[in-house]
RNA sequence: GGGGAGAUACCCGAGUGGCCAAAGGGGACUGACUGUAAAUCAGUUGCGACAGCUUCAGAGGUUCGAAUCCUCUUCUCCCCA
Protein backbone atom coordinates (compact mmCIF):
# COMPACT_ATOMS: atom_id res chain seq x y z
CA UNK A 1 0.00 0.00 0.00
CA UNK A 2 3.21 2.31 0.22
CA UNK A 3 3.13 3.88 -3.45
CA UNK A 4 0.06 2.96 -4.99
CA UNK A 5 -1.78 6.25 -3.30
CA UNK A 6 -1.33 8.65 -5.65
CA UNK A 7 -3.33 6.10 -8.35
CA UNK A 8 -6.50 6.19 -6.25
CA UNK A 9 -9.24 7.28 -8.26
CA UNK A 10 -11.00 10.20 -7.90
CA UNK A 11 -14.37 8.35 -6.59
CA UNK A 12 -12.54 6.32 -4.35
CA UNK A 13 -11.49 9.09 -2.41
CA UNK A 14 -15.02 10.77 -2.41
CA UNK A 15 -16.40 7.46 -0.71
CA UNK A 16 -13.34 7.84 1.97
CA UNK A 17 -14.02 11.73 3.23
CA UNK A 18 -17.38 10.07 3.78
CA UNK A 19 -16.61 7.34 5.52
CA UNK A 20 -14.15 9.44 7.51
CA UNK A 21 -16.83 11.50 8.89
CA UNK A 22 -16.74 11.61 12.57
CA UNK A 23 -14.14 9.12 12.67
CA UNK A 24 -11.67 9.36 15.09
CA UNK A 25 -8.84 7.59 13.45
CA UNK A 26 -7.71 4.56 10.84
CA UNK A 27 -4.85 2.66 11.78
CA UNK A 28 -2.68 2.41 9.77
CA UNK A 29 -3.58 6.03 8.92
CA UNK A 30 -4.38 5.54 4.87
CA UNK A 31 -5.84 2.07 4.89
CA UNK A 32 -8.89 2.57 4.37
CA UNK A 33 -8.44 4.15 1.04
CA UNK A 34 -5.82 0.92 0.07
CA UNK A 35 -8.56 -1.02 1.26
CA UNK A 36 -11.31 0.30 -1.24
CA UNK A 37 -8.80 0.18 -3.60
CA UNK A 38 -8.19 -3.22 -3.26
CA UNK A 39 -11.92 -3.73 -3.29
CA UNK A 40 -12.80 -2.26 -6.50
CA UNK A 41 -9.42 -3.84 -8.57
CA UNK A 42 -10.63 -7.40 -7.23
CA UNK A 43 -14.51 -6.68 -7.75
CA UNK A 44 -14.83 -8.06 -4.16
CA UNK A 45 -17.07 -6.34 -1.08
CA UNK A 46 -14.59 -5.58 2.20
CA UNK A 47 -15.81 -7.70 4.82
CA UNK A 48 -16.14 -5.33 8.14
CA UNK A 49 -16.11 -6.70 11.10
CA UNK A 50 -18.02 -5.52 14.44
CA UNK A 51 -18.00 -7.34 17.25
CA UNK A 52 -20.85 -7.34 19.95
CA UNK A 53 -20.64 -8.16 23.17
CA UNK A 54 -24.18 -9.29 24.28
CA UNK A 55 -23.80 -8.17 27.71
CA UNK A 56 -27.17 -6.26 27.85
CA UNK A 57 -30.09 -6.21 25.20
CA UNK A 58 -30.35 -2.35 24.58
CA UNK A 59 -28.25 -0.85 22.12
CA UNK A 60 -27.70 3.14 22.42
CA UNK A 61 -26.26 6.10 20.51
CA UNK A 62 -23.33 5.54 21.64
CA UNK A 63 -22.75 1.89 19.91
CA UNK A 64 -24.99 3.20 16.89
CA UNK A 65 -21.90 5.69 15.95
CA UNK A 66 -20.47 2.62 14.86
CA UNK A 67 -23.44 0.60 13.07
CA UNK A 68 -24.06 3.61 11.22
CA UNK A 69 -20.91 3.95 10.30
CA UNK A 70 -21.18 0.54 9.15
CA UNK A 71 -24.51 1.34 7.08
CA UNK A 72 -22.51 3.21 5.17
CA UNK A 73 -19.83 0.95 4.01
CA UNK A 74 -22.92 -1.27 3.30
CA UNK A 75 -24.64 1.12 1.28
CA UNK A 76 -21.42 1.21 -0.92
CA UNK A 77 -21.90 -2.74 -1.14
CA UNK A 78 -19.69 -3.90 1.53
CA UNK A 79 -20.42 -6.88 3.50
CA UNK A 80 -20.82 -6.35 7.66
CA UNK A 81 -19.85 -9.29 9.65
CA UNK A 82 -21.14 -8.75 13.09
CA UNK A 83 -19.38 -11.22 15.34
CA UNK A 84 -21.71 -12.04 18.57
CA UNK A 85 -19.30 -12.66 21.05
CA UNK A 86 -21.06 -15.17 22.89
CA UNK A 87 -18.06 -17.27 23.56
CA UNK A 88 -16.28 -14.13 24.63
CA UNK A 89 -18.81 -12.70 27.18
CA UNK A 90 -18.45 -15.96 28.90
CA UNK A 91 -14.86 -14.11 29.60
CA UNK A 92 -16.30 -10.50 30.12
CA UNK A 93 -14.10 -7.92 27.74
CA UNK A 94 -12.09 -5.68 30.29
CA UNK A 95 -12.49 -2.84 27.94
CA UNK A 96 -12.95 0.55 29.94
CA UNK A 97 -13.39 -0.80 32.87
CA UNK A 98 -12.00 -0.67 36.27
CA UNK A 99 -13.03 -3.93 37.64
CA UNK A 100 -13.74 -7.71 36.30
CA UNK A 101 -17.06 -7.88 34.66
CA UNK A 102 -19.49 -10.45 35.17
CA UNK A 103 -19.37 -13.74 33.47
CA UNK A 104 -22.53 -14.21 31.82
CA UNK A 105 -24.72 -17.49 31.62
CA UNK A 106 -25.30 -19.02 28.07
CA UNK A 107 -29.16 -18.43 28.51
CA UNK A 108 -28.23 -14.73 29.67
CA UNK A 109 -25.69 -14.59 25.93
CA UNK A 110 -28.56 -16.13 23.69
CA UNK A 111 -31.50 -13.90 25.15
CA UNK A 112 -29.80 -10.43 24.68
CA UNK A 113 -28.23 -11.91 20.96
CA UNK A 114 -31.29 -12.42 19.77
CA UNK A 115 -32.28 -8.88 20.96
CA UNK A 116 -29.53 -7.51 19.51
CA UNK A 117 -29.60 -8.35 15.98
CA UNK A 118 -33.14 -7.44 16.51
CA UNK A 119 -32.60 -3.67 17.22
CA UNK A 120 -29.76 -4.35 14.83
CA UNK A 121 -31.67 -4.26 11.88
CA UNK A 122 -33.06 -0.60 12.84
CA UNK A 123 -29.56 0.69 11.13
CA UNK A 124 -27.90 -1.89 9.39
CA UNK A 125 -29.31 -3.63 6.31
CA UNK A 126 -30.03 -7.30 6.56
CA UNK A 127 -28.80 -8.46 3.66
CA UNK A 128 -25.32 -7.15 3.82
CA UNK A 129 -24.83 -8.39 6.98
CA UNK A 130 -23.46 -11.69 8.09
CA UNK A 131 -23.84 -12.71 11.53
CA UNK A 132 -21.71 -15.41 13.68
CA UNK A 133 -21.09 -16.31 17.06
CA UNK A 134 -17.35 -16.65 17.93
CA UNK A 135 -18.13 -19.68 19.96
CA UNK A 136 -18.71 -21.29 16.51
CA UNK A 137 -14.89 -21.75 16.42
CA UNK A 138 -13.64 -20.87 19.89
CA UNK A 139 -15.76 -23.66 21.16
CA UNK A 140 -13.45 -25.79 19.27
CA UNK A 141 -10.17 -25.32 20.48
CA UNK A 142 -8.46 -27.28 22.30
CA UNK A 143 -6.14 -26.43 25.12
CA UNK A 144 -3.22 -27.20 23.01
CA UNK A 145 -4.12 -24.91 20.45
CA UNK A 146 -5.56 -22.20 23.02
CA UNK A 147 -2.25 -22.76 24.60
CA UNK A 148 -0.82 -22.01 20.84
CA UNK A 149 -2.32 -18.52 20.47
CA UNK A 150 -1.37 -17.24 23.56
CA UNK A 151 2.28 -18.06 22.56
CA UNK A 152 1.86 -15.66 20.32
CA UNK A 153 1.41 -12.35 22.34
CA UNK A 154 3.47 -11.55 25.43
CA UNK A 155 2.51 -10.25 28.99
CA UNK A 156 3.69 -7.44 28.54
CA UNK A 157 1.91 -6.52 25.67
CA UNK A 158 -1.45 -6.94 27.14
CA UNK A 159 0.31 -4.79 30.20
CA UNK A 160 0.18 -2.15 27.72
CA UNK A 161 -2.91 -1.95 27.61
CA UNK A 162 -3.74 1.22 29.35
CA UNK A 163 -7.11 -0.13 31.48
CA UNK A 164 -4.93 -3.28 32.47
CA UNK A 165 -2.05 -1.27 33.40
CA UNK A 166 -3.98 1.26 35.32
CA UNK A 167 -5.85 -1.60 37.12
CA UNK A 168 -2.32 -3.39 37.94
CA UNK A 169 -0.79 -0.32 38.88
CA UNK A 170 -3.58 0.23 41.17
CA UNK A 171 -3.40 -3.31 42.65
CA UNK A 172 -7.19 -3.73 41.43
CA UNK A 173 -7.63 -7.60 40.31
CA UNK A 174 -7.04 -8.74 36.98
CA UNK A 175 -8.15 -11.91 36.14
CA UNK A 176 -5.99 -14.30 33.69
CA UNK A 177 -9.51 -15.29 31.29
CA UNK A 178 -9.21 -11.31 30.92
CA UNK A 179 -5.92 -11.51 29.38
CA UNK A 180 -7.05 -13.65 26.48
CA UNK A 181 -9.99 -11.29 25.46
CA UNK A 182 -7.89 -9.49 23.43
CA UNK A 183 -6.15 -12.72 21.61
CA UNK A 184 -9.79 -13.93 21.29
CA UNK A 185 -10.87 -11.33 19.80
CA UNK A 186 -7.83 -11.33 17.35
CA UNK A 187 -8.39 -14.95 16.64
CA UNK A 188 -12.42 -13.47 15.27
CA UNK A 189 -10.37 -11.72 12.61
CA UNK A 190 -8.50 -14.52 11.45
CA UNK A 191 -11.23 -16.98 11.06
CA UNK A 192 -13.59 -14.82 9.26
CA UNK A 193 -10.72 -12.90 7.13
CA UNK A 194 -11.78 -9.15 8.49
CA UNK A 195 -10.70 -6.58 5.94
CA UNK A 196 -11.63 -3.69 8.50
CA UNK A 197 -12.45 -4.07 12.09
CA UNK A 198 -14.59 -1.19 13.86
CA UNK A 199 -15.24 -0.15 16.86
CA UNK A 200 -14.97 2.24 19.05
CA UNK A 201 -11.33 4.29 20.36
CA UNK A 202 -11.41 1.69 23.66
CA UNK A 203 -11.03 -0.98 21.64
CA UNK A 204 -8.13 0.26 19.76
CA UNK A 205 -5.74 -2.55 21.64
CA UNK A 206 -8.59 -5.76 20.50
CA UNK A 207 -8.38 -4.33 17.53
CA UNK A 208 -4.44 -3.81 16.80
CA UNK A 209 -4.28 -7.63 18.12
CA UNK A 210 -5.90 -8.74 15.85
CA UNK A 211 -4.00 -7.37 12.99
CA UNK A 212 -0.47 -8.69 14.46
CA UNK A 213 -2.54 -12.17 14.76
CA UNK A 214 -3.58 -12.05 10.77
CA UNK A 215 -0.16 -11.12 10.05
CA UNK A 216 1.44 -14.12 11.90
CA UNK A 217 -1.03 -16.52 10.36
CA UNK A 218 -0.56 -15.23 6.94
CA UNK A 219 -3.48 -13.04 6.26
CA UNK A 220 -3.63 -9.66 5.14
CA UNK A 221 -4.24 -7.79 7.86
CA UNK A 222 -7.15 -5.58 8.55
CA UNK A 223 -7.36 -1.66 9.24
CA UNK A 224 -8.91 -0.92 12.42
CA UNK A 225 -11.56 2.00 12.40
CA UNK A 226 -12.05 4.17 14.87
CA UNK A 227 -15.37 6.04 16.08
CA UNK A 228 -14.62 8.06 18.90
CA UNK A 229 -16.65 7.22 22.11
CA UNK A 230 -19.87 9.38 22.43
CA UNK A 231 -20.42 11.01 25.47
CA UNK A 232 -22.90 10.02 27.87
CA UNK A 233 -25.96 12.07 29.45
CA UNK A 234 -23.84 13.05 32.33
CA UNK A 235 -21.40 14.81 30.19
CA UNK A 236 -18.27 13.16 31.84
CA UNK A 237 -17.90 9.42 30.79
CA UNK A 238 -18.73 7.28 27.50
CA UNK A 239 -22.12 6.47 27.13
CA UNK A 240 -22.63 2.89 28.50
CA UNK A 241 -25.41 0.64 29.41
CA UNK A 242 -23.79 -0.35 32.51
CA UNK A 243 -23.40 3.36 33.48
CA UNK A 244 -26.97 3.53 32.76
CA UNK A 245 -26.06 7.10 31.42
CA UNK A 246 -27.67 6.37 27.87
CA UNK A 247 -30.24 6.72 25.11
CA UNK A 248 -31.40 3.38 23.59
CA UNK A 249 -32.05 3.17 19.90
CA UNK A 250 -35.34 1.13 20.74
CA UNK A 251 -36.87 3.85 22.65
CA UNK A 252 -39.54 5.25 22.29
CA UNK A 253 -39.48 8.81 20.78
CA UNK A 254 -40.43 10.68 23.80
CA UNK A 255 -38.13 9.37 26.13
CA UNK A 256 -34.87 9.85 23.13
CA UNK A 257 -36.12 13.27 23.03
CA UNK A 258 -36.37 14.40 26.46
CA UNK A 259 -33.14 12.53 27.00
CA UNK A 260 -31.47 14.17 24.21
CA UNK A 261 -33.36 17.78 25.43
CA UNK A 262 -31.05 17.06 28.87
CA UNK A 263 -27.19 16.66 27.43
CA UNK A 264 -25.34 19.93 27.93
CA UNK A 265 -24.62 22.61 25.35
CA UNK A 266 -21.16 21.49 24.95
CA UNK A 267 -22.34 18.12 23.96
CA UNK A 268 -24.11 19.12 21.10
CA UNK A 269 -21.68 18.92 18.71
CA UNK A 270 -20.46 15.48 18.83
CA UNK A 271 -24.16 14.58 19.27
CA UNK A 272 -24.91 16.21 15.97
CA UNK A 273 -21.75 15.12 13.71
CA UNK A 274 -21.95 11.38 15.70
CA UNK A 275 -25.69 10.52 15.75
CA UNK A 276 -27.21 12.59 12.95
CA UNK A 277 -26.62 12.82 9.52
CA UNK A 278 -26.86 16.59 9.46
CA UNK A 279 -24.85 18.66 6.85
CA UNK A 280 -21.97 19.65 8.89
CA UNK A 281 -21.87 23.39 7.43
CA UNK A 282 -25.48 23.69 8.34
CA UNK A 283 -24.54 22.48 11.88
CA UNK A 284 -21.81 24.76 12.48
CA UNK A 285 -24.35 27.97 11.12
CA UNK A 286 -26.82 26.92 13.85
CA UNK A 287 -23.89 26.12 16.82
CA UNK A 288 -22.60 29.68 16.06
CA UNK A 289 -25.99 31.52 16.04
CA UNK A 290 -25.86 29.29 19.61
CA UNK A 291 -22.79 30.72 20.80
CA UNK A 292 -23.70 34.63 19.80
CA UNK A 293 -26.98 33.99 21.63
CA UNK A 294 -28.82 34.88 17.94
CA UNK A 295 -30.60 31.16 19.05
CA UNK A 296 -31.52 29.35 22.25
CA UNK A 297 -29.83 26.83 23.10
CA UNK A 298 -32.75 24.94 23.59
CA UNK A 299 -33.91 25.25 20.08
CA UNK A 300 -30.78 23.60 18.63
CA UNK A 301 -31.03 20.71 20.63
CA UNK A 302 -34.34 20.16 19.61
CA UNK A 303 -33.27 20.07 16.00
CA UNK A 304 -30.85 17.80 17.32
CA UNK A 305 -33.40 15.45 19.15
CA UNK A 306 -35.60 15.70 16.45
CA UNK A 307 -32.94 14.53 14.07
CA UNK A 308 -32.07 11.75 15.91
CA UNK A 309 -35.58 10.50 16.89
CA UNK A 310 -36.70 10.94 13.25
CA UNK A 311 -33.34 8.09 11.93
CA UNK A 312 -34.77 6.09 14.43
CA UNK A 313 -38.73 6.97 14.20
CA UNK A 314 -39.94 9.42 11.61
CA UNK A 315 -40.21 12.43 11.11
CA UNK A 316 -43.67 12.55 12.36
CA UNK A 317 -42.71 10.66 15.36
CA UNK A 318 -40.03 13.41 16.17
CA UNK A 319 -42.80 16.40 15.60
CA UNK A 320 -45.02 14.79 18.28
CA UNK A 321 -42.40 14.09 20.60
CA UNK A 322 -41.19 17.88 20.39
CA UNK A 323 -44.61 19.30 21.18
CA UNK A 324 -45.12 16.84 23.88
CA UNK A 325 -41.88 17.42 25.51
CA UNK A 326 -42.42 21.62 25.24
CA UNK A 327 -45.65 20.53 26.50
CA UNK A 328 -44.67 19.14 29.73
CA UNK A 329 -41.36 20.68 30.20
CA UNK A 330 -41.49 24.27 29.01
CA UNK A 331 -45.04 24.84 30.16
CA UNK A 332 -44.89 22.48 32.57
CA UNK A 333 -48.43 20.88 31.83
CA UNK A 334 -50.12 17.65 31.37
CA UNK A 335 -48.37 15.20 29.15
CA UNK A 336 -51.13 13.65 26.92
CA UNK A 337 -50.52 10.20 28.28
CA UNK A 338 -50.25 9.92 31.98
CA UNK A 339 -49.20 6.03 33.62
CA UNK A 340 -52.11 5.33 35.58
CA UNK A 341 -51.90 3.99 39.33
CA UNK A 342 -54.55 1.76 41.39
CA UNK A 343 -54.56 3.13 45.16
CA UNK A 344 -54.24 -0.27 46.94
CA UNK A 345 -56.92 -0.92 49.58
CA UNK A 346 -54.63 -1.51 52.37
CA UNK A 347 -53.36 2.23 52.89
CA UNK A 348 -57.06 3.26 52.88
CA UNK A 349 -58.17 3.94 56.40
CA UNK A 350 -61.36 5.11 57.16
CA UNK A 351 -62.05 6.25 53.88
CA UNK A 352 -58.70 8.24 53.86
CA UNK A 353 -55.13 7.67 53.13
CA UNK A 354 -52.32 9.29 54.14
CA UNK A 355 -50.39 11.84 51.51
CA UNK A 356 -46.96 10.14 52.24
CA UNK A 357 -48.28 6.34 52.01
CA UNK A 358 -50.34 7.22 48.59
CA UNK A 359 -46.83 8.52 46.79
CA UNK A 360 -45.14 5.58 48.26
CA UNK A 361 -47.72 3.16 47.58
CA UNK A 362 -47.70 4.56 43.59
CA UNK A 363 -44.66 4.12 43.32
CA UNK A 364 -43.42 8.32 43.34
CA UNK A 365 -41.47 7.97 46.58
CA UNK A 366 -39.13 5.39 47.96
CA UNK A 367 -39.97 5.79 51.20
CA UNK A 368 -42.56 7.94 53.60
CA UNK A 369 -39.13 9.82 54.60
CA UNK A 370 -38.58 10.87 50.62
CA UNK A 371 -42.27 11.36 51.13
CA UNK A 372 -42.17 14.15 53.45
CA UNK A 373 -39.04 15.53 52.02
CA UNK A 374 -40.66 15.76 48.66
CA UNK A 375 -43.80 17.61 50.40
CA UNK A 376 -41.22 19.47 52.23
CA UNK A 377 -40.05 20.58 49.39
CA UNK A 378 -42.90 21.58 47.56
CA UNK A 379 -42.05 18.88 44.84
CA UNK A 380 -45.41 17.19 45.18
CA UNK A 381 -48.91 18.37 43.44
CA UNK A 382 -52.42 16.76 43.75
CA UNK A 383 -54.63 17.64 40.67
CA UNK A 384 -52.56 20.83 40.19
CA UNK A 385 -52.60 21.45 44.09
CA UNK A 386 -49.57 22.08 45.46
CA UNK A 387 -49.48 19.60 49.35
CA UNK A 388 -48.19 21.67 51.46
CA UNK A 389 -48.83 19.20 54.93
CA UNK A 390 -46.78 16.18 55.11
CA UNK A 391 -49.31 14.86 57.80
CA UNK A 392 -52.48 15.77 55.36
CA UNK A 393 -54.82 12.90 55.02
CA UNK A 394 -57.34 12.67 51.68
CA UNK A 395 -60.24 11.34 50.87
CA UNK A 396 -60.67 8.59 48.91
CA UNK A 397 -63.60 10.51 46.62
CA UNK A 398 -61.24 13.03 45.81
CA UNK A 399 -58.65 10.37 44.89
CA UNK A 400 -60.61 8.84 41.72
CA UNK A 401 -58.65 9.79 38.80
CA UNK A 402 -56.81 12.49 40.35
CA UNK A 403 -53.08 13.17 39.31
CA UNK A 404 -50.55 12.96 41.16
CA UNK A 405 -47.27 14.74 39.95
CA UNK A 406 -43.59 15.08 41.72
CA UNK A 407 -41.31 17.16 40.92
CA UNK A 408 -40.88 18.65 37.28
CA UNK A 409 -41.78 15.27 35.35
CA UNK A 410 -43.33 12.59 37.39
CA UNK A 411 -47.12 12.29 37.20
CA UNK A 412 -49.71 9.15 37.63
CA UNK A 413 -53.31 9.22 37.05
CA UNK A 414 -54.80 7.22 40.07
CA UNK A 415 -58.15 5.24 40.24
CA UNK A 416 -59.56 3.09 43.69
CA UNK A 417 -59.76 0.02 43.71
C1' G B 1 3.77 -22.32 51.51
C1' G B 2 5.16 -17.72 54.64
C1' G B 3 4.46 -12.51 55.94
C1' G B 4 1.65 -7.93 55.55
C1' A B 5 -2.64 -4.67 54.17
C1' G B 6 -7.76 -4.26 53.57
C1' A B 7 -13.62 -4.97 53.27
C1' U B 8 -17.67 1.62 55.82
C1' A B 9 -24.33 3.94 53.19
C1' C B 10 -25.91 4.14 45.45
C1' C B 11 -20.26 4.90 44.29
C1' C B 12 -15.52 6.84 46.06
C1' G B 13 -13.78 7.70 50.80
C1' A B 14 -12.85 9.75 56.28
C1' G B 15 -13.61 7.75 60.95
C1' U B 16 -9.49 3.50 65.14
C1' G B 17 -14.05 2.76 72.43
C1' G B 18 -18.95 7.02 73.95
C1' C B 19 -19.72 13.89 71.08
C1' C B 20 -21.46 8.34 65.01
C1' A B 21 -27.04 7.36 61.43
C1' A B 22 -21.26 7.94 60.66
C1' A B 23 -16.91 13.82 57.69
C1' G B 24 -15.91 15.04 52.48
C1' G B 25 -16.70 14.30 47.31
C1' G B 26 -19.49 12.19 43.25
C1' G B 27 -24.23 10.69 41.79
C1' A B 28 -29.43 11.12 42.50
C1' C B 29 -33.72 13.93 43.96
C1' U B 30 -36.34 18.72 45.11
C1' G B 31 -36.48 24.00 44.89
C1' A B 32 -34.90 28.97 43.03
C1' C B 33 -33.24 31.31 38.88
C1' U B 34 -32.25 31.36 33.54
C1' G B 35 -31.80 31.37 27.47
C1' U B 36 -33.56 25.20 28.91
C1' A B 37 -34.80 20.45 30.77
C1' A B 38 -28.10 23.25 30.24
C1' A B 39 -25.05 26.35 33.62
C1' U B 40 -25.31 28.42 38.60
C1' C B 41 -27.07 28.60 43.63
C1' A B 42 -29.76 26.30 47.89
C1' G B 43 -31.81 22.05 50.34
C1' U B 44 -32.44 16.70 50.84
C1' U B 45 -30.20 11.78 50.36
C1' G B 46 -30.52 4.29 56.15
C1' C B 47 -35.95 3.16 57.77
C1' G B 48 -39.78 5.43 60.39
C1' A B 49 -46.92 9.65 60.83
C1' C B 50 -40.34 11.78 63.89
C1' A B 51 -41.59 8.42 69.58
C1' G B 52 -38.08 5.48 68.04
C1' C B 53 -35.77 1.39 65.03
C1' U B 54 -31.98 -1.27 62.18
C1' U B 55 -26.63 -0.26 59.88
C1' C B 56 -20.03 0.01 58.98
C1' A B 57 -18.12 -8.01 54.85
C1' G B 58 -20.32 -12.55 58.08
C1' A B 59 -20.53 -15.15 62.95
C1' G B 60 -19.25 -15.02 67.94
C1' G B 61 -16.74 -12.45 72.20
C1' U B 62 -14.74 -8.33 75.65
C1' U B 63 -17.11 -3.82 77.65
C1' C B 64 -21.95 0.08 81.18
C1' G B 65 -21.01 1.26 75.89
C1' A B 66 -18.04 -1.28 69.54
C1' A B 67 -17.64 0.90 62.68
C1' U B 68 -13.60 1.19 66.22
C1' C B 69 -10.68 -4.00 70.74
C1' C B 70 -10.32 -9.83 70.52
C1' U B 71 -11.42 -14.76 67.91
C1' C B 72 -12.99 -17.42 63.79
C1' U B 73 -15.09 -17.37 58.65
C1' U B 74 -15.55 -15.37 53.62
C1' C B 75 -13.54 -12.23 49.83
C1' U B 76 -9.62 -8.79 47.80
C1' C B 77 -4.69 -6.68 47.26
C1' C B 78 0.69 -6.53 48.13
C1' C B 79 5.48 -8.70 49.25
C1' C B 80 8.68 -13.07 49.83
C1' A B 81 9.41 -18.26 48.24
Amino acid sequence: MTDKSNEIPEELLLQEKRLLRGTHSVEPAGGLAHKLMVSKQRGTPLRIKLGLDPTSPDIHLGFAVVLRKLRQFQDLGHQVVLIIGDYTALIGDPSGRSATRPMLSQEEVAANASTYVDQLSRVLDRSRTEVRFNGEWLGKLDFASVVGLLSRMTVAQVLQRHDFKERFEQNHPISLHELMYPLSQAYDSVIIHSDIEMGGLDQTFNILAGRELQKEMGQEPQIGLFMPLLVGLDGVKKMSKSLGNYVGIAESPIDMFSKLMSITDEMMRDYFVLCTDIDLDEMEALLKDCASGVTNPRDVKRRLAQEVVTIYHSKEAAIEADAECIRVHSSRELPTEIPSAVVPAEVIEEGKVWICKLLVSTGMASGTGEARRLIQQGGVKLDGEKVADATQLISVSQLEGAVLKVGAKRFVKLSVS
